[in-house]
DNA sequence: AATGTAATTAACGTTAACGTAAACCTGTAC
DNA sequence: GTACAGGTTTACGTTAACGTTAATTACATT
């Protein structure tokens, strides 16, 4: 359905003095640079539930906030299950203790992953800088009709 | 088949004067806390070709070498894909001009690539600092009674 | 009326890296 | 002489995060 955001449709969810935005599937994922589809799956994997105008998504600020966490859980390396969590965590008890406890641990773990991650590329790179040094060793050698 | 490395096995595979080592799957699996399954899929691959007596395959030192290599691929976030053309490149003609040339090519490529790395990680690793800060704060104020 | 654009649901396809039977063989130990 | 421990192949199952049709609907424009 096109023109959900026509003044004509906005009729069915605000007034004239009531104008909170609302924002099409396809706005929301243009201005995200993701597929609609990629929005339908995290609806259906439980992280967004936006309202309806008939049968098509409208999307309000909080749910544009939702998707907008959602990205950069995922570039923080969150899975969408983990980022779920979070979200059930924050609309049961926001802000308690516990939840922002929770958030440190998965940080942690992140952190923890991460420095993994940091030591073994170094590793490889003093690797590589070995490989490269027999290499071009080898290539002088092979210059100097030494070998071959 | 038991006893791949009984002394009786590897009369086949040496005598009292060449004892290179040798590694039943099950040895290697565990040594490197990973499953058979995992290191007989890496031979699908065509990342390892172990020897056999009779059908039961036999690792050498080589072997568990490129197993190492195989796993630390992994932790830096390579494919086993990515892990074999590097393989490959070695494997074929380590010594002409033109292969050396191309391995040295590659190398500087790798290099970039966990160059780009480095920084991700670099970036993840402030984005979780800015994260757990907020979340310490929001603690210590929930603790000062400062938010119900 | 016809065309075009954006939306919908349903459901199967994809990729990587294994997991998990099932059914078999076989040397060593009790 | 049989049970066990470990090995074998073959082949289908699994997970995550979507991609990709397909068939349909509905509004907007020409």
């Amino acid at each position: 359905m096109a023109g959900v955001n026509s003044a004509k449709d906005k009729v069915h969810v605000m007034n004239k003095y009531d104008k909170e935005p609302t924002y099409a599937i396809g706005e929301l994922a243009r201005e995200f640079d993701i597929t609609p589809r990629s929005i339908r799956f995290y609806e259906e994997q439980g992280l967004m539930s936006p309202t309806r105008t008939g049968q098509n998504r409208v999307y309000l600020n909080k749910d544009r906030v939702r998707l907008k966490l959602i990205l950069r859980g995922k570039r923080l390396g969150f899975s969408l299950a983990e980022v779920k969590t979070l979200f059930d965590m924050y609309d049961t008890n926001p802000n308690s203790a516990v939840q922002l406890e929770a958030m440190l641990e998965m940080t942690e773990q992140k952190r923890a992953v991460l420095k993994q991650q940091l030591e073994d590329i170094q590793m490889l790179m003093t690797e590589l800088d070995d490989v490269e040094a027999r290499c071009r060793e080898e290539l002088a050698e092979l210059k100097r009709g030494k070998i071959a």
